[in-house]
DNA sequence: AAGTGGTCTAGACCACGGC
DNA sequence: CCGTGGTCTAGACCACTTC
């Protein structure tokens, strides 16, 4: 008999989706076993083939670990490394209050290398937006976003001081973030920066700058942050 | 009619070793079409699922791209993002001529926190190993490498000053790299470093202290980098 | 319309792990 | 030994892209 569309999901997607419930209800912990190819295939009355892709599919994202003759089991929890999140997502999880202060926003035209690093033609309008972040009552970082004008105009009147710029980009805008390209270097306090962030002049800060790219691939934002080194280091996994 | 043992090798392995060597080989450039899965399936003598498995795991590795209803492409030419490379192979590809130039090697047992960043006892023998890293005729970095002494004692007489210290583990103590968490900040060089570098006192460095692990899981190298702001920054890309 | 990848079946044998 | 994941068959229909 051929397959039967139960509602236009692929079933190993079904499959996969009813493991990863159990995974988010915290029904399954870590090193758990999940139900086995065999097991799956009846419940959810499917090939064997079929069970596997479903498995296969969680391992590849790191959900699960498979080892053969044993069974599948939950993966342990997962350390986030290279993950892009917004520096309201990073704060969270660690007990510090995070805040931050609007230092300037405003519409620009004349910042021809920046709008290259946006992938747009040299005058083109851009949103400027600097913000001073907070930990706690210190300061951490100075960060500046540049956004096309065109595309984005409605964020000069969001509640930039309240929400993450991440969630108005994904909510108000529908885009979803994909990845950032970043480059890392060091560099020392100006006059400004070392007022801004109560460090001396010349203290070393880690300066990044990123390019955020939407999951169509256009790069929808550039970031150029300084933040404090005593404060702040980047973890990165790399692989061979 | 069962599946049939070629060499010990699966079919679907051996099918995507054919394609590996078409694209080692040349013969293939990004964008050109490999065979379908019909056609693979045909040629190899296999199953269409087994066609379809050797796709499947050489777009997971990056090799292809598959688009429904137009075919499997070879994938462009891929970034070398968030890849763990050596000095020595970091060099190589730019046109700059590399060398190093040791400052120092020795065993050392008092220094309980480089221990315990190998995950070794406290007190344990420690080859220190430190080098001035030149680009052109100018220095770069100070690396600093620290592994144990028990495990490489045979490093101290090797070719330090020529050979690659990733290649040396690799061919010599048949060790596969894995991976390398690192963790990035910015500091200012003092006057040892500043004398090394070429560089002013207080100029900006960026400093990188490197885990490197074992395709075992063990912890083989430590490694304290300093590099110069103004020749060096660390390309990372990040998914969200 | 022809060809492609995406999903799926209902079995099979093999190699490995734990008991 | 039994259950597990790993590999594989010989087909099938669907959704999509290209022409």
């Amino acid at each position: 008999m051929p397959q039967v569309r139960n509602n236009g999901l692929p079933a190993y997607k079904r499959i996969q989706g009813a493991i990863l419930k159990l995974l988010e209800a915290g029904q399954l912990k870590p090193g758990d076993p999940v139900d086995s190819e065999r097991e799956l295939a009846k419940i959810h009355s499917v090939s064997l083939m079929t069970a596997r892709h479903a498995l296969a599919g969680l391992e590849r994202d790191g959900k699960v670990v498979r080892r053969r003759g044993a069974g599948t089991f939950v993966a342990p929890p997962k350390i986030h490394f290279n993950k892009l999140m917004s520096y309201t997502e990073q704060m969270s999880g660690r007990g510090l209050k995070i805040s931050s202060k609007l230092l300037f926003v405003n519409v620009i035209d004349t910042a021809p290398e920046i709008a290259a690093r946006l992938a747009l033609p040299a005058a083109s309008h851009l949103i400027k937006l600097e913000r001073l972040r907070l930990g706690g009552d210190e300061p951490f970082a100075i960060e500046t976003c540049y956004l096309s004008a065109h595309d984005f105009g409605g964020l000069m009147r969001a509640r930039l001081d309240r929400m993450s710029l991440f969630s108005i980009l994904e909510h108000d805008y529908g885009l979803r973030i994909a990845h950032a390209d970043e480059e890392v270097d060091a560099t020392t306090a100006d006059a400004h920066s070392a007022r801004l962030l109560g460090t001396p002049q010349g203290s070393a800060l880690l300066r990044i700058r990123q390019q955020i790219f939407s999951t169509q691939g256009k790069i929808v934002m550039y970031v150029l942050g300084l933040y404090r080194s005593d404060r702040h280091t980047v973890l990165i996994r790399r692989f061979r």
